[in-house]
Formats: C-alpha cells, sequence, structure tokens
DNA sequence: CGATAGATTGAGAGTTTTCAACCGATGTGG
DNA sequence: CCACATCGGTTGAAAACTCTCAATCTATCG
C-alpha cells in the first residue's frame, strides 16, 4: 500500500490548485499548514545554506505528496518546494489531514514507510559525497532524473544542485559521457543512450 | 510524546541483552528481525561504501531505539549499527513490535515524529557537505557529538567519519581550534572550552 | 615496560571550484 | 517569421581545498 492508494479515495473532497512554473509553493521556516498532493505536474524541493549555496533535495512528481514532513515532525519547513513545471494539486489543511489520520489507520503506516525509504535515500548520499568523484555522482544524478521525469529538460544547475558540485562540472561530464557514447545532447536537452553503461562506471572511469 | 514514553510501559516485557564494545548488533543488507531500544550503553551506525570508506550515520544513546527504520520501510538494513561502548538493551521482535503497534496508537505517530526529524537531519548534512569547508564540519560535529555524550572519548577517525573528512583533517582542526582557545586537548580525549564560539566559527575562519 | 593503536605533522598530489571569456539555444516582440 | 536579447552552456587556466602517504610521536593497556 502506497502513500498515495492509502489517499487516493479522499482526494475527491479537497480543491485543487495550480501553480506556475518557478513559483514557490513554501518556504523554509514557515510553519507548515497544508499538505500537498501532486495531480499533475513536478516539484523540487531546495535547500539554500547561509552562504546561498542551493541544494537540491527531492523531486516530487505526480500522485507525490510534499509537506508531510514538516507536519508529521511538528517542524517548520526546512527548504522550499519550487515548481519546475506547471503544476497541478490537491491541497489538504493540517486539520483535514488530522482527521484522515484518524480516519484511516492505513495513511499514517504508508506515510511513515514513505519517511523511512527517504531517510535511507538521504543517508546514502551523505556516503556517496564521501566516497564517489563529483563525475560519479553527476552519472547517477542524470540517470535518476532523466530515468524518472524524461521530458523534463533538466538544467545544469539542477543536476548539479541535486550532484552536489557546480554547474560547470556537470558540464564537464555530460562532455565527456557524450564522447563515450553513453548519452545523447539534444540542445540543451540530452538523452540516455545506455543506463547500464552508466551505472557500471567507478571513479576510474573519469 | 517521545517514542521512549510511548514504548517505556511495555519494555518489562522484553529480554534484555548485553554487547560488549566494538560488537556489531546488526549489518547491512540483513533482514530486520528485531528493535533495539538501549538501556544503557552507546551504539554508532555507520555506513560502509563499495570502496571501503565508512561513514558515521547516526548516534544512539540511552533510550534511543535502533532498527525501526528498516522495520518500518519494509526494508533491510542499510547500515551496521556497532557498539562504541558496552551497552544493555531491550530486544523487540518484529512480530511483537507490530503488536504493540496495534495495542497503542500513539507509538507509531512518536517513531515517525522521530523519523520525519531525522530526515531533516541527514537533509541538511547533505546541504552542509555544499557549504561549509571540512574545518567546520568538523567543529559542528564535535559540538554536537561531545556535548551529546561528553564522557565518550571519540577518536578522530570516527570524528572524520562523522564529519565526512578524514582523520588528519580532524587532527589539524583540533589543533587549531587549541590554538584558538575553544578546545582543551586532554591526552587523546578533548573538551570543549565555549561551545557558542564554535559554532560562530565561519569558512572564513580557517 | 614494551607493544600497539591512535595522533600528529609535513610535503606533495589530486580533485573540484572559481573566475572569466565566449558560445549557442530559446523564445519574444516587432 | 526574423532579429535580437537573454539565459543557459562551454571551455580553459588558475587557485583553493582536501586527501594521501609516510614518518614520527604519544597515549593507553596488558
Amino acid at each position: 500500500m502506497t502513500f498515495y492508494n492509502a489517499l487516493e479515495k479522499h482526494l475527491i473532497d479537497f480543491h485543487v490548485v495550480t501553480h506556475k512554473k518557478g513559483e514557490t509553493i513554501y518556504r523554509a521556516d514557515e510553519a507548515p499548514r497544508s499538505l500537498y498532493i501532486i495531480k499533475d505536474g513536478l516539484v523540487g524541493l531546495f535547500h539554500i545554506s547561509e552562504n546561498g549555496k542551493e541544494t537540491f533535495l527531492r523531486v516530487f512528481g505526480k500522485t507525490q505528496i510534499l509537506g508531510h514532513r514538516s507536519l508529521l515532525a511538528y517542524e517548520n519547513y526546512h527548504a522550499n518546494a519550487v515548481c519546475l513545471q506547471d503544476t497541478e494539486f490537491y491541497q489538504i489543511s493540517a486539520s483535514e489531514f488530522n482527521q484522515l489520520l484518524e480516519k484511516d489507520n492505513s495513511l499514517l503506516r504508508s506515510i511513515t514507510e514513505s519517511l523511512a525509504k527517504d531517510l535511507r535515500v538521504s543517508e546514502l548520499r551523505i556516503s556517496d559525497l564521501n566516497d564517489k568523484s563529483s563525475y560519479l555522482r553527476v552519472v547517477e544524478s542524470i540517470v535518476y532524473l532523466k530515468n524518472k521525469y524524461p521530458d523534463q529538460v533538466w538544467t545544469r544547475q539542477e543536476i548539479a544542485e541535486f550532484a552536489v558540485c557546480t554547474n560547470e562540472t556537470v558540464t564537464r561530464t555530460l562532455t565527456k559521457l557524450e564522447k563515450m557514447n553513453l548519452i545523447q545532447k539534444q540542445g540543451r536537452d540530452f538523452s540516455l543512450n545506455n543506463t547500464e553503461g552508466l551505472l557500471n562506471l567507478t571513479n576510474e572511469d573519469f
């Protein structure tokens, strides 16, 4: 049972809201007032550090939920949620969400499962930063982002913020990968020729 | 309501197990069979990468729970849990845990709160790796580890694995901090003279 | 007291960022 | 539909940061 399956039957009750590409749904340090379920579109979660460096923490597509972490932690948001495309979503107020949790016991369990998986993913990213060269992190980032959302034209900057490096390092990596015939550039976009080959690369290949 | 408060009243029912310092409670890739609540002692969660680099992900002290992430994600463990001191804990089997969850509705809610907070902490560590020099990360790591567990003699290696750098970088940082009068070395141990001062340091101070 | 594990230090190498200049794609208004 | 402004991408060189490696030192424990 996924998060969305558990929620789906209730969604008819809630308002649909839309935001244009580039608009911010919520900002770090705000108190959470709602939960958002994406009906269609794409949203990124970005943290901006004191020195202004931006880190791309998570990406949310169709049927994914955002804002739940803060509500369930009883904390303010720790990052900014920004639309990467025009996006439609169902908005559920905190009190409506709490009513749903009481009405439906499986809902909390499936949200917890999702958070527990996100925690693994996040902790393994820390390990990757310890272990993998920036080139290799770019490779893994494009495999993740481009395979999951093939129609999105990811900018070098977005990939860099996801891989935790600079846009120049992303450019240099993509140039090398094209020479290796593992990707194909098309204007600002690109496509993956060989996901297996990309995932078999190691630190030594660069 | 914390995780431990919600569990505490049930603990009398469970076996107490002890492990010596250095012993492993569980390893990455194993299927979770139990939940562990620390009665007394200290446990670290470490991930070892393909290339053998170790990352210190979380530390668990008295009244803290471990093994819950994997059980709730329906996943195998993603890291190794190792005793940093002789440690006593209550061991709860997966099926006993599931019974507890059914018996006590507040339990899952408090575990979820804890996971949601851990996710923030982990994601902000990724941001720190993007933004902060290794010296500054060492500073923040020693403030966290030493203030939370003052009696533990943390090795340079453990601090390095927590801060995501090398033991040499930890040594160099500690030497500088002692010259700045912010810490005091005592044999292999050290103590913090001025937590405020340490936390006010920036990338530019090194 | 000796053995061992951990800490320190310096020099050199490697990786990644920074900065600057230039190039090319995209899309908008005339 | 073209011209052009703008935004994003590319490239190279230099600087900065951190690690690696090796030698030496020191604390701790049996």
